[in-house]
DNA sequence: CGTAGACGGGTTAGCCCGTCTACGGTGCCCTAAT
């Protein structure tokens, strides 16, 4: 392990590991599969840019967003390691020279979409390379993209798995910052890695306080909650519907909010303007779907509030886990409505029982317990009864009227799932 | 669940109204035709 110490100090200029990095990173280096569970700013791309900076050969990075590659592949050269991408934002001739220095051997890291990867062309270049033993590891970044998109938004996410069948002995990780057990098994399987030792780290999050305010008057709800926090305070508004973003956000302007829109249905221009007005805090208020919020990283966002509740319980963990990554308090609000759990079925949650998604997204809104336990168990991790930081926990919490926190869960007894289809 | 758009029936002018059905939200990829 002295090598990856020297790697780590030298290259990156940390003074040393944190957590399981170390473990990881000489398991892989050794040949090992490994799926890896750490949240988000715990420093996961390390955890594979060591181990392939170790081993002989290329690393073949699997990356869901061009941007991520983008930030990843300017963070490696500019410590002078031969990273490229390979995506549809390169010309023509940038790909053939890409392709060029990745046959010559000159290249110690390339990051692909899986489209890319799994496409015949693609495949026949690291099976050349593979014949000379030059491919040192695969590595699924975002590996949660494959329970989540690889059903029927991005299928070629469900076809990783040939990366075993056609390149024996080559060592593959995945890595995410939010999967539950059964989202583990479904990784593993699908990538035909059960064996893959797993490195789990703890989900909890203990500067981010839960909230859940019953949906009455969601605008008026929202106003309060924005003007405890003030306007000139970062935060993340998602809206379950691209119309609802358009809405809300003109709304929030003509009240005097700094905000700005954002969702797929917007032209790139004015998408990647938003985001950057946002991360300079310009216009502090995000009011999006969920098409924004992977890979940015804005380390003051003070608040993530919720105007539906989301598809899923990882998805929850993820958008509000992108508050307070400065590790000072943030907080997560969800407006919960009941109804609103019966709006997003889509054929993943087919799969995975649609009751037990229902459920935990509804328990953990309409729990007596504490919020943060409730969501930990989700993730199969045990804590203690009382965080003191959610609104169950906090006696002196109170929602927008001030009333109790303790609400009656409107008409959640009457509808069950069955009733749909 | 809520909503928007399509459709058909009842009429007799261009159109209102009810009912039914599909959809909502994510991004790679430019793989064929001028």
């Amino acid at each position: 392990m002295n090598t990856a110490l020297t790697v780590l100090h030298q290259l990156f200029g940390y003074p040393e590991f944190r957590g399981f990095q170390a473990a990881v990173i000489e398991h892989v280096s050794r040949g090992g599969d490994a799926l890896v569970l750490m949240p988000t700013g715990g420093g996961k791309s390390l955890c594979f840019q060591i181990p392939i900076l170790l081993r002989r050969g290329m690393g073949v990075v699997v990356s869901p967003l061009i941007a991520l590659m983008q930030d990843q592949v300017a963070a490696l050269r500019h410590r002078g390691v031969a990273a490229a991408f390979l995506n549809a934002s390169l010309t023509i001739g940038e790909r053939q020279r890409v392709v060029r220095e990745l046959q010559a051997g000159r290249l110690k890291l390339v990051y692909v979409a899986p489209e890319r990867l799994v496409s015949p062309d693609f495949l026949a270049l690291l099976e050349c390379q593979h014949q000379q033993g030059n491919l040192a590891l695969f590595a699924i970044d975002e590996a949660h993209c494959i329970v989540e998109w690889g059903h029927d938004f991005r299928p070629e996410y469900r076809q990783l798995g040939i990366l075993g069948q056609r390149f024996p002995g080559v060592p593959r990780m995945a890595l995410t910052a939010s999967a539950d057990p059964d989202a583990r098994i479904d990784i593993l399987s699908s990538l035909g890695m059960l064996n893959a030792r797993q490195f789990v780290g703890s989900f909890d999050r203990p500067n981010l306080r839960y909230a859940v305010n019953n949906k009455k008057r969601p605008l008026g709800q929202l106003m309060h909650f924005l003007h405890r926090h003030g306007p000139s305070t970062s935060g993340i508004i998602y809206c379950p519907s691209r119309r609802l973003v358009d809405v809300l956000a003109q709304r929030l302007t003509d009240e005097g909010w700094p905000c700005l829109p954002y969702h797929a249905g917007m032209d790139a221009a004015t998408r990647l303007r938003h985001q950057q007005y946002f991360l300079e805090s310009v216009r502090p208020i995000m009011v999006a779907t969920l098409a924004f919020g992977m890979g940015v990283d804005k380390p003051d966002i003070r608040y993530v509030v919720h105007w539906a509740v989301p598809r899923t319980m990882e998805g929850y963990y993820q958008e509000t886990g992108r508050a307070g990554r400065d590790g000072k308090i943030a907080e997560a609000l969800l407006l919960y409505d009941f109804r609103d759990l019966c709006f997003p079925v889509d054929r993943q949650t087919q799969e995975k029982d649609l009751r037990e998604r229902w459920r935990a997204l509804r328990g953990y809104a309409e729990t007596e317990r504490c919020r943060r336990q409730v969501l930990l168990a989700y993730f199969g991790e045990t804590a203690p009864d009382f965080c003191g930081a959610c609104d169950c926990c906090d006696k002196h919490y109170r929602s927008w009227t001030g009333e109790a926190r303790r609400q009656s869960p409107c008409r959640s007894w009457i509808m069950s799932p069955s009733r749909r289809r």
